[in-house]
DNA sequence: ACTACAGTTCTTGTATGCAAGCTTGTGGCC
DNA sequence: GGCCACAAGCTTGCATACAAGAACTGTAGT
């Protein structure tokens, strides 16, 4: 495959992961040394990643990871609402059903069950990861390609977001809310699955902001900083 | 702006007026020269448009615009249908009704009124470009800004499809629909809008194919040449 | 006349080089 | 001692150079 293709897909992976945070730094050299290929390729996988939604350029100053403010925030969250209710319900696989719903169901269920897994032994990465990924993976199972591209990207942006302002949402709550929308896929019952998408994505996005607000650089360096200050060094 | 996003830009609006059609060889030297720039940031240019699903780059031999078969096809209307739908039916703005709605609907029938225009003075670009720009319009004023970048690369890719599988679709049809969509929205009636529009995306889909299958490129250069023979030159 | 092959040319793929701008550290000045 | 100016270094922005592969053309041989 392309080199560069394989660089912008790592980096979606960490932020679906978790492991880079919103304003991370991608240093154009660094990333080139890490890939041992030079700063073109880097860049151009740069460009895919800043057309996708995921970095942002700071005229010579560099790359960073997006920091999504708290519109750009709930503008994810809304699109999401719209795209999987929209995805659920007009499903022609669930019209059908017959045995292919069987094979999805099936394959659902055994995502649902690696969630729990990697719940249950506080891989954090994988964990967030799958959660995710679960979204992406009912879109592929419902025959639709380009919905499954889309929300690869859209729930990445919201993972972004949740790491951004600190989410206090329960993995375990999430993997439930997913089990349960599979049995309602199960029952070939897609208003009933959109409706529990709804609130599941719903209760993800209102476990925001709960705790932080909006944490700027500024604040979160003040909040580094702080015990320091407290210990009168 | 920055040089490359202009450049992608401008492809994508010729893809959105059918300027360019699917298949079209875009040779890096000679988007370069046209733009004044070096092949670097045309490169820059099409790896972003390439992340968007506009290119594909075949190794050593260029890129080209894509061409979506059949079934791509299919799966990008069963998207635009997905996320349009769950758009209108999922949009805070039509729930809370109010003053913003007013203004929303007037900017949609201005939008409509110069779709009209644009076909009654028979201005083939920029007809086709206002007949997919509504549906971002509709996004951007549901208050959706992400929906509406998403929006403005599906109906591109619509169009392409479009101009790939001939559509006999009636513009004036098109056009039509579009202000039913405006009432129904005026009438705070979003189940009736997604309706509509669901209607609306099967129309244009249906309207595919059945003149002209596939058009491989041999058969258009026959096409191309066939005057000239029938001239006996 | 048709095919096979070699040379040429054109195009993409990747690296490197150089200019411009931001950051930071140092020195001088008030 | 503190503040400002300037310079060094590092990073991005963009162009150019060069290598490698594909297509095309012309030629020779059957």
């Amino acid at each position: 495959m392309a080199r560069q293709i394989e660089i912008a897909q790592q980096v979606v992976e960490s932020i679906l992961a978790q492991k880079l945070k919103p304003g991370e730094r991608l240093g154009e050299q660094e990333l080139a040394d890490m890939f041992g290929v030079s700063r073109t390729l880097v860049r151009e996988a740069l460009m895919q990643l800043q057309a996708r939604g995921f970095v942002e350029v700071r005229t010579r100053k560099g790359w960073y990871v997006v920091e999504p403010s708290i519109e750009e925030a709930r503008d994810a969250f809304a699109a999401r609402r719209a795209v999987e209710a929209g995805m659920l319900r007009e499903s022609q696989l669930l019209r059908d059903a017959g045995k292919p719903l069987q094979a999805v169901v099936r394959r659902l269920r055994q995502h649902v069950k690696d969630e729990q897994a990697a719940i249950a032994s506080a891989d954090v990465a994988t964990r967030t990861f799958l959660l995710a990924d679960f979204h992406v993976c009912l879109a592929e199972c419902l025959g639709h390609r380009v919905l499954c591209g889309l929300l690869r990207d859209l729930t990445a942006r919201t993972t972004l977001v949740a790491s951004l302002y600190q989410s206090t949402h329960d993995a375990r709550q999430s993997c439930a809310d997913h089990a349960q929308i599979v049995s309602a896929l199960a029952d070939q019952d897609p208003e009933q699955a959109a409706q529990l998408m709804l609130v599941h994505i719903g209760d993800v996005e209102s476990a925001l902001g709960k705790s932080a607000a909006a944490i700027d650089p500024r604040e979160r360096l003040r909040a580094s900083l702080a015990p320091l200050v407290r210990t009168r060094v």
